[in-house]
RNA sequence: CGGGGUGUAGCGUAGCCCGGUUAUCGCGCCACGUUUGGGACGUGGAGGCCGCAGGUUCGAAUCCUGCCACCCCGACCA
């Protein structure tokens, strides 16, 4: 708790592994790489699920649940997606543990219980949904057919990163099968636009959405939407994707509806999701050196009053005030929580909010009493003032939003300064290396000369962004010509 | 799987080269007292198969052998 913290991206995980979302990765070396997500990290969790859940509601999805356990028979269908993931699969095999005959007190995978086909854990649910699919839709009026599931996935990566790359992770995946080509491209840019609102009206994380190139793309689609954020070290973080899946799912699945016209057609998909990693977003977005900056819409608290008293007589004078301040508060819709625990000095019940980004702090302790006051703190700009408590509620209404502005504003401007368009190939690894963030460049739109810069820099191609200006040029790398800008950094 | 490094209390560590009292220190934890407007202080206390197994030695955290685990860098990636 006394440890100095530090902004820097490379440095958290020795800190967020403490306290401030109260995340850790196993301990078992068998599961090293799966993250332990604490209440408070998991309450953050919770409300980001509550706001994406209603967005998803509200554009016509509805929720349902599939399977762990993918045959393998039923993995392999979609040869582009079963390709791309096979390298990452945690594979059961047996279904039944017997005593060791040479270990006494020890388990053995008993050697008869091996399955006759092998279950892949789920590293994404393509498969399972489609082979059930395929059994939902027969006719035109079955669609579209708009279904999300919340659930944890596992990917046996080489190297696992707390938050943004752990074996195991939670995350929502939406899976829709549409009519026409059209409608489902227009699904995945919805998809996209409201993980784009998402991330920055609720998370205070600006974002930019693009396209991903094809070696970027995802296994087994025709196009990935992304929106692509810039973390405090001037590295991209891709936050979220939405696939356009094209036939290919419908095709190796055989789904197929009868259309008004009694044409049997393959019906066109999409699939989207965001996951844990957007938690590792909001860190090393907004954190500083005093630990976690929670935008207020995302706080599990938003506010948390703390009472500095001697006697007990004092500390009742206080709750007497404070029940008043909650009330008000909570009729405003604004989520309060008063610490008055008696095992906790003030000072270090101010560094524990801080450390879990509580956006407001209320103070108050007799002197406030006499007068008629509070202290405010703020945990975006550390700032403090002192407040009446008859303009206490508006104050702090107020400043629910001003704080949300703030982060957002603060992170935009960071990211809107870090981003630099090169000319020449120099400059390129120039800025990569002194300035990082995104770089806007020219590149000749073959897959041989985006390896080639990832491999001389480390730097891939983000995206193609959406609203980027479409401007001919000559490409940074081989000076061919160059249809557009795209984006590169360094990515996590 | 390649290259480097590290295993000592819940966490972070000293000691290891050069073997020798009861294994060091800080944080944290427990008790009591004084404290309480920015991470309190004092006193007392608990907590260790020094990664595992074998060897050398009168004696091993320390030397030797084997094994295991983890971390960092690279290949893979939401």
């Amino acid at each position: 708790m006394s440890k100095k913290l530090t902004s820097r991206a490379e440095n958290y995980s020795k800190w967020y592994n403490e306290l401030v979302v109260e995340a850790d990765l196993a301990e078992n070396s068998a599961v090293r790489g799966c993250m332990v997500i604490k209440p408070y990290g998991y309450a953050i969790w919770e409300k980001m699920q509550a706001e994406l859940d209603k967005k998803f509601k509200e554009t016509g999805h509805q929720n349902a649940y599939f399977p762990l356990f993918v045959p393998k028979s039923l993995f392999e269908a979609e040869e582009k997606n079963a390709e791309g993931f096979a390298k990452e699969c945690a594979v059961v095999t047996h279904y039944r543990l017997e005593n060791d005959p040479d270990k006494p007190g020890k388990l053995r995978v008993d050697p008869n219980a091996k399955l006759e086909e092998e279950l892949v854990v789920r590293p994404t649910s393509e498969a399972i949904i489609w082979s059930t699919f395929k059994g939902w839709v027969q006719s035109y009026r079955d669609l579209p057919l708009l279904i999300n599931q919340w659930a944890n996935v596992v990917r046996w990566e080489m190297r696992t990163r707390l938050f943004l790359r752990t074996a195991e992770f939670l995350w929502q995946e939406g899976h829709t099968a549409h009519t026409t080509k059209q409608e489902a491209i227009a699904e995945a840019e919805l998809m996209n636009n409201v993980y784009a609102t998402f991330t920055e009206d609720f998370m205070a994380i600006p974002v930019i959405q693009g396209l991903k190139t094809e070696s970027e793309r995802f296994a087994g689609a025709d196009e990935t939407y992304c929106i692509e954020a810039l973390m405090q070290d001037g590295k991209a973080l891709q936050a979220g994707t939405s696939h356009f899946l094209g036939q290919n799912f419908a095709k190796a699945f055989d789904v197929k509806f009868t259309s008004k016209e009694g044409k049997q057609e393959y019906v066109w998909a999409t699939s989207w999701g965001v996951s844990t990693r957007l938690m590792g977003a909001l860190i090393m977005t907004h954190s500083d050196d005093h630990g976690l900056v929670l935008p207020p819409k995302l706080a599990p608290n938003q506010v948390v009053i703390v009472p500095i008293y001697k006697t007990d007589e004092q500390l009742e004078a206080i709750t007497e005030v404070v029940n008043g301040i909650m009330t008000e508060l909570r009729s405003k819709n604004i989520s309060v929580k008063f610490d008055n625990r008696d095992t906790y000095r003030p000072g270090a019940k101010f560094a524990q909010h801080e450390l879990q980004g509580v956006p407001l702090r209320i103070a108050i302790g007799s002197r406030d009493l006499e007068n008629g006051t509070v202290e405010l703190a703020r945990r975006d700009t550390l700032t403090k003032e002192v407040v009446a408590l008859d303009t206490l509620t508006d104050r702090v209404e107020g400043l629910m939003t001003e704080i949300q502005d703030t982060l957002y504003k603060k992170a935009l401007d960071y990211r809107d300064t870090h981003i630099t368009e090169v000319e020449t190939f120099d400059e390129f690894k120039k800025v990569l290396e002194e300035k990082g963030g995104f770089i806007s460049a020219h590149w000749d739109g073959t897959a041989e000369t985006e390896d080639k810069i990832k491999e001389i820099t480390k730097a891939t191609i983000r995206c193609l962004p959406l609203d980027g200006k479409i401007e001919k040029g000559i490409c940074v790398l081989t000076g061919r010509e160059s249809a557009r800008r795209v984006l590169f950094a360094k990515a996590y």
